[in-house]
DNA sequence: CTGAAAGCGCTTACAG
DNA sequence: CTGAAAGCGCTTACAG
């Protein structure tokens, strides 16, 4: 059996409260006693049972953490990796433990969370993604159980989250174009249904009205926000027959399909168009040309995400706040005007 | 505050100790009592503190998870989210909950790993790195705290592991190679440092000697496991003049890099040599040519390992053993014996 | 089939 | 500075 405190309490001559004091580093304790009891732990290799501390003291120090459903393919986009070990590593720094868990499905979602929310395991929950009409915020919000969202909520007023700047994202990177040379600018991968794309749109049409460069609607291409779709509306922009030098795609796999479609047609990049998309995706050092992207700093997303998290926790009347973490554009062949030509 | 056990049996009527029995589905409650106390706890939307439960029952029905250090490049390697993905996902059908902790650095973990195994809040412990004269592993043997590799450890007597057959990945793509009529096949990226790459290198030489093919040394380039050497080791082959028509890369990175290094030399891939590595990264469709690979199934792994925690845990007298995880090869252009020249 | 009571391993207000 | 005692919210052997 373990060991507990009432183990040292005999050992060390003192009584349960005087351990447990020691413990937990209560001034009160005479530098005497306390070293006593210390060694008593030592040589007994004493660990206290977090959950008897934690029924008592009524905190864990664990916070839970809500990915995409396991059989969604949200899961497996890199980025989630890169939040959480930025949650992790920051996590460690105070002593706090993350607790995974996922659905397989949405519908799944707002079961587990209340849950988590009651058992009295966690003491607060990151959200890694919001859905439009989220019940699962709702629900939060509605028994105000403290939570953090990763991204950006439809209803911002009552809720905590952090996410990237996009607006400026779209914004750099449109000007990466311009100061390129570039004046006709398409934009590919526009929707209303992920308010990261429409905040990166807004930030292409900043760009643009900054420069003077009027804003053609001819040259911007409405899709969902799936991988599978840049093939189909570079091929859609193609069929136009409209002039552009310069292609913003919503997000890097939008840009890589795109490119095969723009190569196979002939068109060659960057000598021809430049193109350029967000996230910074491992595979853009990879892909040929490597591509010219975003970097949206995932791992600092996580980290700020706990720090706010455990604010909330440690200060009851914390008050609903956000912050945005900074980007970076990371120029690679894609938009490079003197490419000598591939690798190949 | 939230519903006690106590607050329900006072509404219903009856005792504590009903309650306890009516959540646990005791099978002695009368189906009257039952309902009665199932229909206050609805009203009431109890849920039973997992602490307290966990306390006296002495089990949580949470499992640790030890990642790579934060700071290692290792957590970036794409197959530890999917090997997370897999034990969560395996995790959530039986009600356990995945705690997830990673030091910063190997020197720490040790003493999280300890902890963990004493504080009381994780049940077991799955592995997600095994290190060279692994001190965890040792420790945890030592008090015998049960827990599971992915991998295969060094000294595997003691040690329950899951790990794919290496051995056999490295056999069914040399034999891929041989399928497609080479017979001068090379392999980079041989090291003693880890047991995967001598498993996929024996599974080589069994495979050409299967195939009545002389195994030649000059063949083999040796070289750290890690992706900037990809490069210099495909430099080091072709300084040697020797003829090849083939080459196993201990994995896709090294292969992404060795081909960059061919084609500078004017090398084609697949027109001149055949290239292939392992891990079926998300890149391998990316690049140019797409990368025939060897899927490494880590959801599976993941999966597998929860499922022998789990028999560990429920079963204290299970022997340690190990399973093997199938692989399969995903053949691309790299490979392809009538590949019409890439898409640009 | 149900309940009273002891116990899981801690914490902490109260008393001295 | 230290201890006795009650309590955190459950479970379960024992008794009926």
């Amino acid at each position: 059996m373990a060991v507990t405190i009432k183990d040292i309490a005999k050992m060390a001559d003192v009584s349960p409260s005087t351990v447990s004091r020691v413990v937990d580093e209560n001034p009160r304790i005479s530098k005497k006693t306390s070293e006593k009891v210390k060694r008593v732990m030592q040589e007994m290799d004493y660990h206290p049972n977090m959950l008897a501390r934690s029924l008592a003291r009524k905190d864990t120090k664990i916070i839970g953490t809500l990915m995409p459903g396991t059989e969604e393919n949200a899961f497996k986009h890199p980025f989630f990796p890169e939040i959480l070990r930025g949650v992790t590593s920051e996590a460690y720094k105070s002593g706090y433990n993350i607790l995974i868990s996922s659905a397989a499905t949405p519908s799944d979602e707002k079961k587990i969370v209340l849950d988590f929310a009651k058992n009295g395991v966690a003491e607060g929950l990151i959200l890694m993604t919001s859905r439009h009409n989220d019940t699962v915020i709702k629900a939060l919000t509605e028994i105000s159980f403290p939570f953090v969202l990763v991204g950006n909520p439809e209803n911002s007023s009552n809720v905590t989250w952090v996410d990237n700047d996009n607006i400026e994202a779209g914004r750099k990177l449109t000007e990466h174009f311009i100061s390129r040379g570039c004046r006709k600018i398409a934009f590919i991968g526009l929707t209303d249904e992920y308010l990261v794309v429409k905040d990166r749109f807004e930030g292409y049409r900043k760009a643009l009205g900054e420069s003077g460069i009027e804003f053609d609607k001819g040259l911007v291409v409405k899709g969902a926000f799936m991988r599978s779709n840049g093939g189909n509306m570079m091929s859609e922009l193609l069929s136009r027959k409209k002039d552009f030098s310069g292609i913003v795609a919503a997000d890097d796999d939008m840009a890589f399909d795109a490119i095969k479609v723009l190569k196979k047609a002939g068109i060659r990049v960057p000598q021809d168009v430049l193109v350029a998309g967000f996230n910074n995706t491992k595979m853009d050092d990879y892909f040929t040309p490597m591509l010219t992207s975003i970097d949206i700093n995932a791992f600092e997303l996580g980290r700020k995400a706990f720090q706010l998290i455990r604010a909330k926790i440690e200060n009851k009347d914390y008050k609903p706040t956000h912050e945005l973490v900074g980007i970076n554009i990371v120029p690679r062949e894609s938009t490079s005007r003197n490419f000598k030509g591939s690798t190949e």
